[in-house]
Formats: structure tokens, C-alpha cells, sequence
DNA sequence: CATTAGCACTCCAGGCACGGGAGTGCTAAC
DNA sequence: GTTAGCACTCCCGTGCCTGGAGTGCTAATG
């Protein structure tokens, strides 16, 4: 009766919870099981492994454990990780020490885009599971800079310079061909528009320019934004967005991803990028630490595999995110504090070039 | 007797040869060791298996065949496929209408780089094994035209471009801030002085120069000759040369790749690249098809498998080298007309632009 | 002398039974 | 509420067996 009346008030004991945390963590320490006795003793509690069964069927009816037959021990369900994850998680903070060392690391990179490198290595070298980071989005990037080089017949190079002082480059065709001269034109009237928007908010501009053909616009404006409008609609048509993945051969040496067929399809997501790229895009909007535990991805090739991720920021503004990939049974508590860390330390790298 | 001293000749006797290819051909499509009963069927000579086993046995002796214990069939050894392909294989050649639609396929690309990745693409689509493309080497590629844009401080833009109109860019430190004039200038010197030349032959020459330091050079030379050489420099520093490698997963569907240590260190490979590189370069030296069978590249992680590779050219000069990477037992007869062709088309289409 | 039939032998794979170990649920007693 | 006891379930490793496939050797054959 006590027990039906707590599981309809969905008030789980605190000593129920205490046995969940403690479970979970010898899971996830162990990979095995867990049975009565083990946990009897795990707990440090004085309780006999009986005592203990008891709880542990009530957590089995409330779905936050199972076991994998009959006579085995018990293993956390998605939902068991959720609540572990969301209250029970005690997580250790990395030492100073720690945090100096991921520091030096980034510090020692020039570019931005070696630095992104860098982090992913990092996020996967530390946790010895896959590190992924996601490159700033083009609308969080400020436009800074753009040139346009004649190269042979109507072709024409042009280059972005972006506030990260990142660069892309993309050859364009041209109608005719172009002097120098006037394609320096082009290049300064789009620099003195343009400097320290957004790239998506340079992109809708040059596209409503584009179609209405404005009156005011002058011969050489109208040059100018018709070329970075190629620029522009090639660079969106590939790609809205990339990302940098590393460490996935750490991913082999788990059994619970022992399944070749299992596995070839993660990996075949990791080569796609898209999917894996999607589902960091939902965790920009939501600020923090956010965790994927098994099929709450809604990626049936993540369904054995958590997701840790955070964004980074620069100028206090989100512009992208970066997180770690493994299996669900993972150890949380070592991996938040080092993808957290890792964002931040990221997002002041980046500030300060 | 008289088997020894055929043995002592190292002479194979014909029809010992026929056999061994039908068991080879048996072995790679089904990936059974192939029995001296099967074997007797397939040859199609009206022999009993007891002759057939005669024949294995010598087959065997000569280390061309092995079985996996007692009672099995036979498989091929190194060796074995070794004789195989160098003098046994007949290789069907694709037809008119395969290579329609692979030179289809290669013609829609417009940068060389995104042809690259698309032959990569096309050598594991059609294998169903991994495809890999070496990117042109430096020392092959032609020097087209450089640009320098100043960035903010002290910071330069260098932009490369090639003769293959693939452009590279690079951030430079300059020692002082130029102005945009004083960059042209340097960037006129340049494109003066080397367009033409290879890139592995510039840079020889502009470390060279930069040691001398001779009188003969002016301010701007001496100036151009410095930035260049950063540019080269760090070039040269992270990477000599590069490479495309895709379908990997394709790997993991093989049963003879199916040991998870194994596998991890091949894909470990493939992300680290540069021991494929390696490989791919030997490739360079012998003009036409390259194979290497298991253990015979010289490379652990490569031991179950076997690498075909062509080298592409471009105006009749070796400019790189493209491959499959499959198991030791792959389909030699489909894979080197496929590798061969594209190749050929790959140089063709980089020709044309 | 190559070829072949016959035969004993070896080895693997799969099925089956068996027993121990680990863990559970239930009940009754504290 | 906690606990001991007990019957029960299930996995897993082991040993055993059998059928099948294939081999090597030997002796007979054209």
C-alpha cells in the first residue's frame, strides 16, 4: 500500500534515489549489472541485499531500471540516466590544474579554424570517446572583408574575410570579363556597406537588393552586389554550417557499440555530418550544458550513444556549439565539467584574436 | 620424384596454374576455402578430386595456398594472389556505358578539389570499398598568381593560386604594417618573376634567395621574397601533401575486417593519413597500375587488406595517384579496370579546365 | 606415370545436457 | 520497515557427441 501510494505521487524516497545514484555509478564504473548484493554493499548502508531487492523492484515499476533477464543484476534505462543526470549527478569539477593544461593547449593555435581542430582533439583525447565541434554559424559571424581577383576568361576569385578573421575563398563566373580596377570598385563599395553585420544579414540584404533592381542602385553597385550574391548563394546552397569530428576510433573500443552493423551506421552519420549537425544546432538555442541520453536524440543511429554538449560564446553572444559522443554509459560527471570547460575556454580563445 | 624437381624449377605447371586461378576466383566470390571436390567441379576438366588434391598439395607446397586447418579447403596466400594477379587475372574492361556515366559524373564537378572528392566518392561507390585520392603534388603544380591583402596590425592575407585554379589562402605576420600599395608591389614582383614554375621549384628558389640575401635584390624584392617565404614555409611545415579518403564504413561490412582492434587501427589510418600518404607516394615512382597485397605495403594496420592505385596525369605528367583500399580478397578483376579508368578520367578532367 | 578409388583420419560446427553461480521474488518471522 | 530463508529462473561455461567436409596416403588402373 505505502509503496503504490508513493509510486502514484511520483515521489520517489530519498533512499530510493540514493540506491539509483549509487547503482548508476557502479554501471557506469563497471559495465556489468548490478545486483542486490553488490549494491548492498556499494551503499555503505547497513541493509541486507533483501532489503535492498525491495527498492530496487520499485524502480524497476517505475521504469528508471531493468534488468536484462531474469537472474541478472539491474541496469538504468534512459529514464534513470535522465534523473541521474538532471538531479543525482554529483559532478567534480576539473582542477585548476586540469584547466591550465586545456588553456596552454588551445593557446598554441594561430588560426581559428586550427583552433577548432584543436578543441575537438581535445574533447576527444580527454574523454577518450568522439569530440565534435560545430564552426560558428554564419549568423553569428560579422562580415569584414571582401576582394575580388581576376583570374583567366570571366572568372573571378572572391574572398571573405570574416571577424574571426576566418577566410573562405569561391570562384565565381562573371558575365564579362573584368578589370581590376572595377572589380576593386565592386569590393570597396560592398567593404564600406557591409563592415560588422552579420553574414546571413549581408545575405538577405544582397537578396532583396537583387530582386528589386533597385533605382538607386548605380551601375557599380549593382555589379557589386550581384557577384556577392554568387558568392553568397553557392556558399548557402552546400552547406548551412559545418562541424569538425574527432576521435571516433575511440568509439570502437566499447562493447555496448560492439555491433558492426550499429556502428557502421554511427560512423556513416559522423562522414554524413548532416544529422549530427542538426541535432547541435537545437542545442544553440537552449544556453548550457544540454544532454542527449540514448534515443532522445531522435537519431536511431545515436540510439546507443549520449551527447553531451555546449555552446560556446564570443562577445557574449552563442556561436556555436561543441560536445562529446559516446556511449550512454558514460561518465558524466568527468565529461560535463570537461565539455564545459572546454566551450569556454574556446570562446575566449577565439576573443582574443 | 618428379614433383620435387618441378618444385626445384620453380616451374608451375600449366594446368597447376589453371587451378590455382579458378580456386582463387572460386575463393574471392564465395569466401569459402575452396575443397578439392568444389575445385574439381569449377575447373570444368572431367579430373577427380583426388587429382585435384595432387595438385593442391603441390599448390601448397610452393606457399601459394595454405588451409586454415586440417580439414578445410584452400585459400590463397600472399603469394598466391601475388601470382594471380601479375600473370593469371584476366581483367574484363568496363563497358562503353560505365565509363559514360563515370566521365558524366566527373563532369559536373567544377572545382578540381570538389572533382577530387567526387572521384574519391565514385572509387568507393562503385568498389563498395574505400576510395582514396591524393591531392596533386606541390612539386607538380604549376605557380599561377599570388595576392597579399592586408588585414588588421600587422597581419597579411596571402592568396595562392595555381595553375589547376585551386586557391589556397594563409595568414601571414609581417614585421610592419603595409600599406595596400606596398603589397601589390610585392605581389607584381611575384607574379612576375615565377609564374609558370612549379611551387616545389619556387620554393627552392625563394629559400635560396632569403639566405643569400643578395645585393642584387631591392627593397620590394627583398620584401616579396620574405612574405612568399612564409607562406611556403608554413606550408610546407604542416603538411606535404594531402589526401581524400571515403567510404571507409564500406570496410566494415567485411567478415575478414571484422576484428574490432584491427579494424580500429585501419581507421585510425585513414584519419591520420599520413601513412596512406606514404604509401600513395611510392605509388608515384612506377607509372601504371600499383598493387599491394596484405602484408606486402610494408603497413600494419593494412595487413588484411590489399591497395590498388593509378597514378593521374595531367598534361602527360604524373600529378598524383588514386586507389581503393579493400580486403586482401576483392574482385581484382572489377576493381583495376575501375581504378584505371578513373584515373584516366580524372586526369582528363582536370586537364580541361 | 598420371589418374583414380578407397579409406582412415582430422577438424570444425552445431546441438544437447549438465551444473554452478548469480540474482530474483515471495513469504514469514523479527 | 527489515531481514532470513527458500524456491525458482536464467545465463554461461564445459564436456560430449555427431555429421559433414576435406585431407593424405596407398594401391590399383589404363
Amino acid at each position: 500500500m505505502a509503496t503504490k501510494k508513493v509510486l502514484d505521487e511520483k515521489a520517489l524516497g530519498e533512499r530510493a534515489q540514493y540506491f539509483l545514484k549509487v547503482l548508476i555509478e557502479r554501471y557506469i564504473a563497471e559495465g556489468l549489472p548490478v545486483g542486490s548484493r553488490t549494491l548492498a554493499r556499494d551503499a555503505g548502508l547497513d541493509l541486507s541485499p533483501a532489503t535492498i531487492r525491495n527498492v530496487m523492484a520499485d524502480l524497476e515499476d517505475m521504469g528508471l531500471i531493468t534488468s536484462p533477464h531474469t537472474s541478472a543484476g539491474r541496469v538504468p534505462t534512459i529514464s534513470g540516466y535522465r534523473l541521474f543526470v538532471d538531479s543525482l549527478l554529483t559532478v567534480k569539477p576539473l582542477a585548476e590544474l586540469e584547466i591550465g593544461q586545456l588553456r596552454e593547449q588551445l593557446d598554441l593555435e594561430q588560426e581559428p579554424s586550427d583552433l577548432m581542430e584543436s578543441a575537438s582533439r581535445l574533447l576527444s583525447g580527454l574523454t577518450r570517446m568522439a569530440g565534435v565541434v560545430m564552426l560558428p554559424r554564419r549568423d553569428r559571424i560579422a562580415f569584414r572583408q571582401i576582394e575580388f581577383l581576376p583570374l583567366s576568361g570571366s572568372r573571378v576569385l572572391a574572398i571573405l574575410v570574416t571577424s574571426e578573421e576566418e577566410v573562405h575563398n569561391r570562384i565565381i563566373h562573371a558575365k564579362r570579363v573584368y578589370s581590376r580596377a572595377e572589380l576593386e570598385q565592386a569590393a570597396n563599395y560592398l567593404n564600406r556597406t557591409f563592415t560588422g553585420q552579420t553574414l546571413e544579414a549581408m545575405r538577405q540584404r544582397l537578396f532583396q537588393d537583387m530582386q528589386k533592381a533597385r533605382a538607386d542602385l548605380d551601375r557599380i553597385m549593382a555589379r557589386a552586389v550581384e557577384m556577392a550574391g554568387q558568392v553568397f548563394g553557392n556558399e548557402s546552397g552546400d552547406s548551412d554550417g559545418d562541424c569538425l569530428i574527432s576521435g571516433q576510433t575511440n568509439l570502437m573500443d566499447f562493447d555496448e557499440l560492439a555491433d558492426m552493423a550499429l556502428l557502421r551506421q554511427l560512423f556513416d552519420a559522423f562522414a554524413e555530418k548532416h544529422e549530427i549537425l542538426h541535432l547541435l544546432d537545437q542545442c544553440m538555442q537552449a544556453d548550457g550544458i544540454q544532454i542527449f541520453i540514448g534515443e532522445e536524440s531522435g537519431y536511431r543511429q545515436l540510439d546507443n550513444c549520449s551527447v553531451v554538449t555546449a555552446p560556446y560564446e564570443i562577445d557574449n553572444e552563442v556561436a556555436g556549439v561543441l560536445g562529446v559522443i559516446g556511449p550512454t554509459r558514460m561518465a558524466y560527471d568527468r565529461v560535463i565539467p570537461i565539455v564545459d570547460v572546454t566551450a569556454k575556454l574556446l570562446g575566449a580563445a577565439l576573443k582574443r584574436r
